[in-house]
DNA sequence: GGTCAACTGCGTACACTGTACGAAGAATAG
DNA sequence: CTATTCTTCGTACAGTGTACGCAGTTGACC
């Protein structure tokens, strides 16, 4: 599927948007839906059947009116997305956690997952150049508050985070998609080696990987559980935490 | 957009697709296709234009022919991108450099990144389970060895190969997406930014964010080159490999 | 109170998508 | 020569986002 992308109209428009800053309107008929209304239906329908379900067809259904409807409160869907986004972003408990950076950096990625985990299409809309409502804005602020003052430059700052919120992006997606390809093809990957062994073997030489065949099983016999994306994320975590540990520790003690 | 995923049929027909086993029938009018062409022309397309370019149609089209004759070819339009994703990992160069597993392991870092900066499409496929075509398994069985011997469990090497891989995958679809976005609106980051930063002070009190205002602006200013993406690339490999340092460190000498 | 501008709701239409179905014709086995 | 198998591909269907324009409602102003 491809990457949804966020409205492009005017800044002015976008931002009164996420602001709610749109002026009530005098004349005419008063409006009988409001943004918050159709973003929540929206949201629903988006955490429940993912994002490719959520057609403007079937919000529209949703709250019983035509689809041009919405039209009348988001110049497209582009513009929904960017609310629903920042809506969501709301939620992050944003807790400051008492200790030094690393326990903060860990804070961040595990809201972070928690985040995806509640609301898997974020992992779909793409987040360059993101919407910058109220939560976005004050998201971004939070994070960066981990690693400040612990003697890295304001581009490293911006790098550290991004390479975390990456980190867990690329994590919490293996897993959702591990999630999903169980439920769509009703079997786990254990099954679905050991139902493509057989051809493989009499058809592409198995033994030309040995490496292959070996880790590949003790994968399949070890992780057929769903614990194992939580140990993968662990993993990865603990690996890139000491990789920034490596940078930190080279600033503050600027002499090797 | 949404992720594409690949085919779902029976393993024996895919295998046979991939590894092009399938046996030439005696009766009825000779193919006047073939697979690789099929796929030369949809490799064509979706490097040029994008997944959302490579529609059947457009495929057919390319080819002089109707739609519904590419699926004498593929079960449908999952399995026509297993065959993508089989015949683009098989150009990578595979190459085994000298030195260390930390070597090998950013040759395969870098290898990866530049297939995908050669095909960002790949970004859009699923890569859990994938097409176990040669190349897929030729690419692990490379990727594998750059891990092998070095006192890590069979699936501590999986895992720090799906690290890496994952990494990657972050790393250059941010690049991509960076790259798309100054294409669509026509914008730089920087240009983008200073369109934004009026609006949200009247409406939003940006002083309020006093973190993400000043480091904003330090890596607007910075960086609006294209550099800038190489640059993130590098800072968090390095940081990555440092964190694989710490545990392959731990493992060769076990009592820290 | 009447008029008009502004506003809401929304039906219809358009150009797309993947692919199920089945008809028409070609090539070969018997 | 016939029957079978195979290829090509037109048509159709249920979707998608959204441009356009019409009908009806509301409040501001004269």
């Amino acid at each position: 599927m491809n990457q949804e992308h966020s409205g492009s109209g005017d800044p002015a428009k976008s931002l009164e948007l996420l602001w709610r800053r749109r002026p009530a309107p005098t004349r005419g008929p008063k409006p009988a839906q409001t943004v918050d209304g159709i973003v929540a239906v929206a949201l629903q329908v988006a955490d429940a059947e993912g994002l490719a379900a959520m057609s403007m067809r079937r919000v529209a259904d949703e709250l019983g009116v035509g689809a041009m409807t919405l039209y009348r409160y988001f110049p497209g869907k582009g513009e929904l997305l960017d609310v629903m986004l920042d809506t969501v972003y709301g939620e992050l408990p944003r807790r400051v956690v008492p200790g030094d950076w690393r326990a903060a950096l860990d804070e961040v990625a595990r809201e972070n997952r928690e985040l995806y985990l509640r609301h898997p299409w974020l992992l779909q809309v793409a987040i360059n150049r993101p919407p910058l409502g109220p939560n976005v804005m004050a998201k971004y602020e939070w994070e960066l508050t981990a690693v400040e003052g612990i003697g890295l430059t304001d581009l490293e700052m911006d790098a550290t985070v991004a390479l975390v919120n990456g980190y867990v992006h690329g994590a919490v997606r293996t897993a959702v998609e591990a999630r999903q390809v169980i439920q769509r093809s009703g079997m786990t990957d254990k099954e679905w080696w050991l139902a493509h062994v057989p051809h493989l073997d009499q058809i592409g030489d198995l033994d030309k990987f040995p490496l292959s065949s070996r880790v590949g099983t003790a994968v399949g016999n070890e992780f057929d559980a769903p614990y194992d994306a939580e140990h993968a994320f662990e993993y990865g975590l603990e690996r890139l935490l000491d990789g920034v540990s490596v940078l930190v520790g080279n600033r503050t003690a600027p002499e090797g």
